[in-house]
DNA sequence: AATGAATGAGTGTTCATTCAT
DNA sequence: GATGAATGAACACTCATTCAT
């Protein structure tokens, strides 16, 4: 008997990407998804039930992938501000490396796909970080302002700056990403 | 092409912007824009050659009328600062109050509706912006980074956080506002 | 502006009923019962909702049309047997002149598209039919059988010669029709 | 196509039979017949060329269980009444008891499936009961009519009762079904 | 100009059939 | 032989666009 192949939805994943990334998610159909990921349109409708629920799905994935990035190498006994880097860091190094599925994300909050449930599951992966930025203020070493204010502060910046660096095809240097993280630090600390 | 009534093109444009809002530019379609717009499917191609026309053009209208909105009341021969704070809070105001406008654009970058002709355009209209941002430079009045980079932390943080405001229901009230744009300063000033 | 038109309908329920006749419910597709009726598939969309409504909707117009024509020339004054002979000619009648009609009314009966509303809705036209066969039992004119079964078993005899003389070919000729009557009335007259 | 075990194919007539009482020839699936007969969609393959070959195979069995139930208990030296009903008994209650086969094989003659190779085959199991009309016709104990005609006028009468009482929820008693013969036997007597 | 019915290519999805295990 | 994953043609249905009125 022929296994189910946990690689095909690896695959598909990967091709649904892709294809967002190069047309978004109103230019993408199943057929194309299929053909992106070498298996039979039939074959995609035995591992997803239909299209809702394949976006969901990879909504999901990639959302626990950039939640899992971005606590690596964090220890919250840390001293505040390294832990803050370390995120910092990694939040920036998933949006650049994984740049679709960034771009993936963003384009599902305002889709017909996603549903209110996997929108709520999916926040909950990101409470950590607001412990970290309590903290933070608690130890008076940033502004005392709303903790989610500070974080959208943090994240917007981020998330704009590697979008237009990579339309602008400019590169991220050492230099440069250090350079940013100082403007977010030095806009939050107290 | 040359359609009377401006007002039909008005109703469309607007129930462009609620639909897109409402499901996403992947969830709209040409019969419902005419529903919404109350007006006949026929009569909407009319005025429009197609879809992705349509798109185009308001795309177009509401980035002129974003780069409207960002220079009211900046007049180049003000302090730096006060310049920047100007443009700043128009540019806070344009993405609140509409929401809509700003949430459509976002989503057409990663559509293929968008002809790259048409965001090379609007991306003229934001220049004085830069000119400003050099100004402040050479001044030393802010940090000497690549001028898109302050531009993109600047806007970053402001999407992100009325988007956050809006979903999460909560009103960005004077205070708010100016503890953010304290948060940009300090991020970008020299 | 171009009226919706019910001419259309007309040739979709004509283009079904034929199609049903020569390959069963089982064996038609959307695009084959448009193709038939001379238009486009999407036409077919605009006057049914889908192809579960689209049969129920003919459904409804045969049991209609055929109680329609039983109770031609029927008058409830009428002696009983000039009565009841009436409405069998006319119940065999219309399944040898409508015979499209009548193998589609049977068909629908084990089929996923007829919901038991619309079963039940069209039951309830074939009222008269019971009164006029108890007026008979009362008057002792036939056998105080339970109505019911007197009524399949005249109706059951005349479905089954009428299809029969169909596929064979052959003709029900005014005689043997008068000694079908005789048949049906020998077996349930008092 | 020699397949070894003969209960899996009476799993698969059991379902089939099963579904198209629940649903209809027109709303099964291969896929549906093979779970309802606890094996894989290949395995049914194995044991059928494919879905016509299947329904076609299955109508043959029906047709010839059939065909032998109505002759049980007759010997051809009966006196004509007796044996008359002996076989009308048997057809009514195999019809009763057989359910899903008497739908099956209805469903079956207006369907895109059968072969008229098929038809054709099936029909010369009842050609006993040809003899036996034609029997009583020479002796005078029955009208002079078409067999055929008298043949559907009895099968009929018992088909659409039977049915009737199905769905009605109503049990056919040892004298309703006495009171049925006798208005069939009224009806033909010469 | 305005309408909305009409079109048919194109969508998401199913399903008879095949095939690798 | 048995399995059920894989296939892709075919299905029900949609939707950008056209057209008759």
């Amino acid at each position: 008997m022929k296994p189910r192949d946990d690689k095909k939805i690896d695959q598909v994943y990967k091709a649904t990407l892709r294809l967002v990334k190069a047309k978004g998610l109103a230019g993408i159909t199943m057929n194309e998804i299929a053909k992106e990921a070498n298996i039979a349109t039939g074959t995609l409708y035995i591992y997803f039930k239909n299209k809702k629920q394949l976006i969901n799905a990879l909504f999901m994935v990639c959302r626990n992938r950039s939640a899992a990035v971005y606590f690596k190498n964090y220890v919250p006994s840390m001293p505040f501000k390294t832990g803050l880097k370390t995120i910092w860091l990694n939040l920036l190094n998933y949006r650049v490396k994984k740049f679709e599925e960034a771009i993936f994300i963003d384009q599902c909050f305002h889709s017909p796909f996603i549903t209110e449930t996997t929108k709520e599951i999916t926040r909950k992966l990101f409470l950590p970080l607001f412990s970290l930025v309590e903290a933070g203020k608690k130890q008076k070493l940033i502004k005392n302002e709303d903790t989610m204010l500070l974080l959208t502060f943090m994240a917007g910046s981020i998330n704009e700056t590697v979008k237009h660096a990579y339309y602008a095809n400019r590169k991220l240097t050492k230099q440069v990403i250090e350079q940013m993280f100082m403007m977010c630090w030095d806009g939050i600390k107290a």
